[in-house]
DNA sequence: CTCTTGACGCCGG
DNA sequence: TCCGGCGCCAAGA
């Protein structure tokens, strides 16, 4: 298939699978955590390998999912109780930072 | 080596 | 809120 993941891949594949379900991570907020890379490489990584992992949990900055998944994507947040704008994901309620915090709510 | 592309992000208008 | 433009950075042609 498209080649083996790369370590920064691994790393990406990593955090998108430790998101918890009914939360979501922005392309940038993965690239930042990692502390490498930038959204456009996690997009080029969820584009190669990300159908392995919770794919639908990582959306862009203003909430709305991966482009061509739309669909799919809205069923799991259905499923899993996302908070929902609209056709988006209302990030204010489910932003992951990406610790390990059952509830990042202050 | 240069040019184009892309599961992005931010800033105006 | 929607739309267009520009910046960013790695990979492929």
């Amino acid at each position: 298939m498209h080649g083996d993941p790369t370590r920064f891949a691994e790393r990406v594949l990593d955090v998108v699978e430790s998101i918890p379900p009914g939360r979501v991570m922005a392309y940038g907020d993965i690239a930042e955590f990692l502390g490498e890379g930038g959204p456009r490489q996690v997009g080029r990584v969820m584009a190669l390998w990300g159908g392995g992992v919770p794919w639908w949990r990582v959306v862009r900055a203003d909430g709305s999912p991966p482009v061509c998944h739309e669909r799919r994507a809205m069923k799991h947040y259905q499923s899993e109780g996302t908070p929902l704008r609209g056709e988006r994901v209302d990030m204010r309620l489910a932003r992951w930072d990406g610790g390990d915090r059952p509830d990042p709510v202050t």
